[in-house]
DNA sequence: ATTATCATGTAACCAGTTACATGATTAT
DNA sequence: ATAATCATGTAACTGGTTACATGATAAT
């Protein structure tokens, strides 16, 4: 599992309410790794119990109040010791690649259909990731150090990942055309 | 869910037992989807109550006797209906990519490290993906149509991703290095 | 009052993983 | 006999999803 870890790289980032991380991964964190604010508080309240992060209730004008996280020490030290870990490969699990390697056992042309649906989205995505990289590194990587740079080089993983979507998809619609 | 049907495609390539799916699935097949032989042996028992497959006692020379299953007609309507379904895009979900993230709230060359293990790794898939593609498409995409050319494109979806991967991960220990 | 949004949750369910169990067959 | 491999499973658990519930605040 590595939604606690997550959780604890983006409130170190940030302290932040479980709506707020909602929020986050839905945005720029979440294109990497997705989570609903269901299992969001489910696993707040976890780590709260475990000791890893404590809740501070702040009051809002003109909301709720709400509860933020933080990380205290010993959450900052499971994290530590969780990014030293190594971490097994993961297939690659794909829905879209199972219906594109089967397309032969039903109507070729709905399944082309899913394909330009899902290359349309990926589309979407990349120059969302493009217009974030403008926006936000406007220089390139040129002077960026630690928590920037990382984020930098996150970010273009997502836009090298939908790249690679976008290529694959467009190659496999050509040899179909 | 969709192991199910992938599973459906499997059978419909070549009727087979739970074992045989398997280790079909540790290779070709599984670099794009995984399954170990318990979670295929308990879908296969819900796919046969459903009526989506019918097992056939076989008996081996030298070896146990095995059930092998084949793809009924509701089967293959389940399939069909299926393929034409619209798949939601999925969030790539990488621990590594949280931990290339977050590499500043630890030991950052331990991270390194890690990175270096998973790159290799990458290398290994790539080289292995790209063994395949000489050996089953020595003439490139040249004659091949329906299913052959469907696996031949998965397989250069494979090698795109792995590709990818080998890219990125090099961009991240250059920019750390 | 009603609706919309913000905020935090609970309950039931589902897919997948891990650990363990059982029996057949073959080789030593 | 013992160990190795082939083959099929069960049980307990974990992580995640979906559906639903509840209350605060603001705008109309």
């Amino acid at each position: 599992m590595a939604l606690e870890h997550a959780l604890l790289v983006a409130l170190r980032e940030q302290p932040a309410s479980g709506l707020d991380l909602a929020r986050r991964f839905g945005r720029s964190i979440g294109f990497f790794w997705s989570a609903t604010h269901q299992q969001i508080y489910k696993v707040l309240g976890r780590m709260e119990s475990d000791g890893w992060v404590e809740a501070t209730e702040v009051s809002q004008s003109g909301k709720p109040d709400k509860k933020v996280y933080d990380v205290t020490p010993a959450g900052r030290a499971a994290l530590a010791a969780w990014l030293a870990e190594p971490t097994p490969t993961h297939a690659l699990r794909s829905d879209l690649a199972v219906k594109m390697r089967g397309a032969s056992f039903g109507d070729r042309e709905a399944v082309l259909d899913v394909v330009r649906a899902n290359l349309a989205d990926h589309h979407v995505r990349l120059d969302h990731y493009r217009q974030l990289m403008k926006r936000d590194y406007p220089d390139g990587s040129g002077a960026l150090a630690g928590l920037d740079l990382d984020q930098y080089l996150v970010l273009r993983g997502g836009i090298l990942t939908e790249e690679t979507w976008v290529a694959w998809l467009t190659e496999y619609l050509e040899a179909h055309a």
